[in-house]
DNA sequence: AGTAATCCCGACAGATTCGGTCGGAATTCG
DNA sequence: CGAATTCCGACCGAATCTGTCGGGATTACT
């Protein structure tokens, strides 16, 4: 049971995005730097992060990519199913629209083992539901110009000062 | 975010061996016929499983496996760690021995993001502590002899005649 | 003893996904 | 125009998934 680096990557790109949230966009390639990641594949991630409305880019000179929406607005799951698809440990326990595959649904102790997966996903689903990337975002670049962002540590997350 | 069908297999073999629990040794064929799955394929799941404690094998004639405590003290976190491995979401945040992975957590925003992983496993760790194979299996075969066992319907499970 | 049933076990293999790479076209800023 | 950057499709090696195959070892029954 994992998630694939996919979702590690994304995870860690929109981070990067949310420190640098109110200073335009940014490159890839910058972004890569920062995280010492391989920009080409960072591309094809990012590309479905902006198809699903999370990122904006800018082309040409000077482009990049910012965050759609403040940190605090960006719900972890949304970012986590645009990454890794739609929350299902497995087939018959999805969490999108698609709940139309239970006809798959008929062996004998299949209801009930379907229960346990079921459980599973909302787990995952309620613990993601709960955090946005404001949760991850420790320390906010300050912005180029325009009022100072308070930092508003949210009650889930751990002091810093323990770390 | 998937399990395997090794996971979904797995437990559907667990169901069964649950549901004839008291009887003696089943054969794989037997159950590979209940569940219409690869009898080749199941041997390797069980053999892992075998390895781990949670079934006894019989060898020779008229053996098979069986489980090797009631399924009330099978907790599910046991069956899927053998079957899908540890629940570590990502290799930074994997809840077996082998915590002494740390070194690899030297990203600047790794830390934050580890949080995250960490808050999906320890929501699933919790959900599947809670769960026992005895949630998984609705109804016992009554055994060959012996004491009848009450149907004990564990709080968790929902009525079944809502279903 | 012989035979049938069954577990045991290792090797193999096709399909799919993962984790990228490469090259170039399109767009925009200076 | 030229440099920076996104956009996009094609490709690719390696690993994992999902099995299959063949035979050996062990036991029960007759």
């Amino acid at each position: 049971m994992s998630f694939s680096t996919k979702g590690e990557y994304g995870v860690r790109l929109m981070v990067q995005l949310g420190r640098r949230y109110g200073r335009g966009p940014s490159s890839l390639a910058e972004i890569a730097t920062d995280e010492d990641l391989p920009r080409p594949y960072l591309e094809q991630l990012v590309m479905s992060l902006r198809d699903a409305g999370l990122v904006i880019s800018t082309r040409g000179s000077h482009g990049g990519y910012e965050l759609s929406r403040p940190p605090d607005e960006i719900p972890m799951i949304a970012v986590l199913r645009v990454l890794e698809g739609p929350i299902a440990p497995m087939i018959c326990a999805t969490d999108e629209s698609a709940s139309a595959h239970e006809p798959t649904c008929d062996r004998t102790a299949r209801c009930t083992v379907n229960f346990l997966w079921i459980r599973i996903r909302d787990a995952i689903s309620t613990t993601l539901e709960g955090m946005t990337l404001a949760d991850l975002v420790p320390e906010r670049l300050a912005p180029i110009a325009g009022p100072i962002l308070v930092e508003r540590r949210p009650a889930s997350l751990p002091d810093p000062a323990l770390a």
